[in-house]
RNA sequence: GGCCCCUUGGUCAAGCGGUUAAGACAUCGCCCUUUCACGGCGGAGACAUGGGUUCGAUUCCCGUAGGGGUCACCA
């Protein structure tokens, strides 16, 4: 008995390795082209982690004209989750990151590299074991988890390094015929990986982004196919991105001690290996210890907390290929109109060491981002926005005309206000526009220099009566302000007032809080004059009424 | 603990043997301005540490400290 007889026995089944490295041939793409992939597992929210990695991949196979495509690596069922796949899928769609191919719902794929789950790929799985199972590269191990267990508390105990290797490879020399015995008297088994490996001995690689990074040799004989005869996530690994001719794995850099391991399946099984680029983790400050951005602990971690928060998700994508290349930033500053796929990422200036998480740099961009809409965009982006988290604001925006006159305020000019950093901020930022509101509301004005009473109704009255005109230009309506000033003896110009303060009660800065906080309530505000042409006459009068109410209380 | 990786201002980061050590966010001040925002100008603020190598180290080598990753029939 030979080992073909071994592999006969365990997989009886199995399709030889040649049907499929047929059905998946080399891809014909142009010199250069990066075919790489996201590869995730549907065992939650996604997280931004994964968002990042994803942007990342895209990026450089967009560049290259090549692919990207979605792979779901469901091989552990414990850990999945309902819908995980629909979490993957729809996330990356809301931020215009879909796969070239791939999985693209519960069910269905596209593309001619698949089945892109990994679960439906088994055969394919198996032939490959058999495969090696066929050239003694691959053996059933007939440790239970127990067995195992112990021999690990052993070799901890011992203080050597744990593991199946050398002469804790219990079942690595087991006679072909042994095992054949074992495995038809219905012993449990698992197949393990045959390791060439000699920890003595480095080897040498070169990682995109971690440089040359130098290891042990791996000489474990690793699990390929578990009890449930589902592969490890290194077996699944090799054969998929084998097959599915993947030329560059972009990953987190959790993998990066794997790496001796991969390359040895990859030459085991006569594979070209692809390259490798391992991505630092977004980190967060946690009392001074940096650590991994964690779901449980934060929730900017999930990737639906953008879309809560209404932050667009362009801007987190700014924000993340900000981290990952800082020359981004200097580009979009060059290039304000252009797409975001037009920029020459690289992959090899990611920095190696991961980045402190920053929100407020995040809002930052955020506010750039929102800067740069249209009255129109800003428009429909807060109502749908506010159609899934603030009924309220929906309520509010539902008069679209006015909306529009709102949201265009100092908007769609060179120097467009930068007060929103995400959608949640627009209700706080517009609501004293709305008169349903602001007269439900009760206010405290707070006045600044001028507070005598009489004087602000004064102020108030003869505004209205003498110096406002619905029909005035900018200029016009500020001059009228500044004749408002002098008739009460304040002064028309600021720098005068400056220089001579003692000449002037105020100056028209002072009549123009007034005028300002009992039109609004607020002492910050937008162009006052913009506010007025929207409110015409009528309003306006009837909120100085509420101002006067407030005062003689 | 073993193995591997990392360490430039508060944060993200250029630089890769000779630089007044970029830039962005944050911060502070001034200017612009009827307020705020925007914008403009300016300030403060960094090469973890100790040894080498070198005419010269932030840049190269070694050690130390600190941080991170990894050691599953999880990915």
């Amino acid at each position: 008995m030979n080992y073909q007889d071994l592999a006969d026995l365990i997989f009886p089944d199995a399709k030889p390795i040649q049907y499929y490295e047929e059905k998946y041939p080399e891809r014909n793409l142009p010199e250069g082209a990066i075919v790489t992939r996201y590869a995730p597992s549907p065992t939650g929210r996604m997280h931004i982690g994964g968002l990042y990695q994803a942007l990342i991949a895209i990026a450089v196979s967009k560049k290259t004209n090549g692919v990207f495509f979605l792979r779901i690596e469901d091989t552990d069922q414990k850990r999945e989750v309902e819908n995980g796949i629909t979490e993957i899928v729809s996330s990356l769609q809301e931020f215009g990151m879909g796969p070239d191919e791939g999985q693209i719902s519960e069910t269905e794929e596209i593309g001619n590299y698949g089945p892109y789950k990994q679960s439906v790929r088994k055969d394919i799985y198996q032939a490959y074991a058999k495969y090696l199972i066929e050239q003694g590269k691959a053996y059933p191990c007939f440790c239970s988890p127990e067995e195992l267990e112990e021999m690990r508390q052993k070799q901890e105990a011992a203080k050597i390094r744990p593991g199946y290797y050398g002469v804790w490879a219990k079942y690595r020399n087991l006679s072909v015929e042994d095992a054949i015995q074992k495995i038809k008297n219905g012993e449990q088994y698992i197949i393990r990986f045959r390791s060439p490996g000699n920890e003595e001995r480095k080897i040498k690689h070169k990682d995109i982004i971690k440089g040359n990074v130098d290891f042990p040799e791996n000489d474990q004989d690793i699990v390929i196919i578990k009890a449930d005869g589902l592969p490890t996530y290194h077996f699944a690994h090799a054969v998929d991105d084998h097959l599915m001719r993947t030329t560059h794995v972009i990953r987190g850099d959790e993998w990066l001690s794997s790496v001796p391991l991969h390359l040895q399946l990859f030459q085991e099984m006569g594979f070209k290996t692809p390259k490798y680029a391992h991505i630092s983790p977004i980190m967060k400050n946690d009392n001074g210890n940096k650590r991994k951005l964690s779901k449980r602990k934060d929730p900017e971690a999930s990737v639906c907390y953008y879309s809560e928060e209404g932050i667009p998700p362009e801007a987190v994508k700014e924000y993340l290929l900000n981290i990952a290349n800082s020359t981004f930033e200097n580009w979009r500053r060059a290039n304000p109109d252009k797409e975001i796929d037009e920029f020459d990422f690289q992959l090899n200036k990611m920095s190696v060491s991961g980045a402190l998480f920053d929100m407020v740099k995040l809002l930052d961009v955020s506010k750039i981002v929102i800067s740069r809409y249209s009255a129109e965009e800003i428009y429909e982006k807060s109502f749908a926005w506010a159609q899934k988290y603030d009924p309220e604001l929906c309520e509010m925006l539902k008069d679209k005309e006015y909306a529009l006159k709102v949201f265009g305020i100092e908007r769609g000019n060179a120097k467009p206000r930068k007060d929103i950093a995400k959608f949640r901020d627009v209700k706080e930022n517009i609501i004293y526009l709305y008169d349903d509101k602001y007269f439900a509301q009760t206010h405290t004005y707070e006045y600044d220099k001028i507070q005598d009473k009489e004087e602000i109704k004064k102020i108030l009255q003869m505004y209205l009566e003498k110096y406002f005109h619905e029909t005035d230009d900018k200029q016009t309506w500020f001059e009228n302000i500044k004749n408002l000033a002098e008739e009460l003896g304040y002064a028309k110009d600021v720098k005068a007032y400056k220089q001579e303060p003692e000449k002037w009660p105020g100056h028209v800065g002072d009549i123009s809080t007034v005028l300002r906080v009992a039109l609004t309530a607020r002492r910050n505000t937008p162009d006052m004059y913009e506010i007025m042409q929207i409110f015409g006459k009528e309003r306006i009068e009837k909120r100085f009424q509420k101002a006067i109410e407030v005062l003689e209380k």
